[in-house]
DNA sequence: GTCTATAACCAGATAGAC
DNA sequence: GTCTATCTGGTTATAGAC
């Protein structure tokens, strides 16, 4: 193999191990078993596992991101648009097994004071609701029962309620009943 | 001390370590020392670590609903007792320092085929949703945006959005939001 | 029932050869 | 840069004295 690709299949076997298993559960060992690479050379590339961490949470957001804006740029109309934000977690969500939003699960995992990590978490998350409001800003001026300021942050809310949701239940009715109640309010 | 409160003493321990740092961030060492309790004490009241992350998950439920109820009994309109579980999660979340749902938490450090857990939590969830559905039946028949079914689900995820996204964000933001919400959906 | 001591194991991280 | 061997300190759980 070459010799950078190392680097990238320490971090594909991470991505997969700690949103499988969880970060604490997954040990070193185990991803250097599974990257098949020897223990230093892990080291050699990440100073640590919280380290690798970060690195895991940053590129997580990027993936994300990509996937989700080329998943919406089917629809041009901003109320599709939005709803299809709701079909692409459910699609998400089905592929991963519901294991609920990763970024969130790992927020759950660390300490509290882990400024890093939460910093990288709400970093995702206001990017959405970004994306969120930049698009309820499009939308024509019907007489809705929400302002559009309120309107986003109930489409935010709706979205990670269901995520999680989800995750607890196993099932994708969570996110259907949220794209319900979306489709009512926009 | 009475014989009897040990096994009150480590779920009391147990209960706020893992709430404060997490269930796998929380080891037995650290629950025998500040119960003040020996080794094998523990392990006398509890077969295995995870037997005494399921009493905790137990009397976690116990608690929760008693004070829930406890406090959303003062007010007798459906419509302010429905908001009022809004306000008891902010307060909840402000004492707490906005670590989260407790029980979403757990669900989320726990391996996905942990039944157990996962048993525990949405049984937790589905009595809360049972709550949420008997108080919207008494709501008046206005002409709302939402089906009973529907508003009881939204009002469902918008408080487990919330409590997600105020302990991401530590502040109570995104609950007042959720509560202006159920406000005007009500 | 509670105690101390210890077993058996696994974690993250590093040293030094190549 | 990658390897193997090792260090240190952590974990859950148990044995046996009192």
């Amino acid at each position: 193999m070459k010799k950078s690709a190392v680097r990238e299949r320490i971090l594909e076997v991470a991505s997969r191990l700690f949103y499988e298993q969880g970060y604490n559960l997954t040990g070193i060992n185990q991803i250097i078993e599974e990257a098949d690479i020897a223990r230093a050379s892990l080291y050699n590339h990440f100073d640590s596992k919280t380290d690798l961490l970060l690195a895991y949470l940053k590129e997580a957001e990027d993936i994300w991101f990509l996937e989700m804006e080329n998943y919406t740029a089917r629809s041009s109309d901003p109320k599709e648009k939005l709803l299809a934000l709701f079909d692409f977690r459910m699609e998400r969500q089905n592929k991963r097994g519901f294991g609920g939003c990763q970024f969130i699960k790992i927020s759950a995992e660390v300490s509290r004071q882990d400024t890093q990590v939460f910093d990288a978490v709400s970093h995702q998350k206001n990017r959405l609701k970004v994306f969120i409001t930049d698009i309820v800003k499009d939308l024509p001026d019907n007489n809705r029962l929400l302002t559009h300021g309120l309107l986003a942050d109930a489409l935010f809310l709706l979205l990670e309620g269901a995520a999680i949701s989800g995750s607890i239940y196993k099932n994708q009715e969570s996110m259907t009943k949220a794209k319900e109640i979306a489709d009512k309010l926009i």
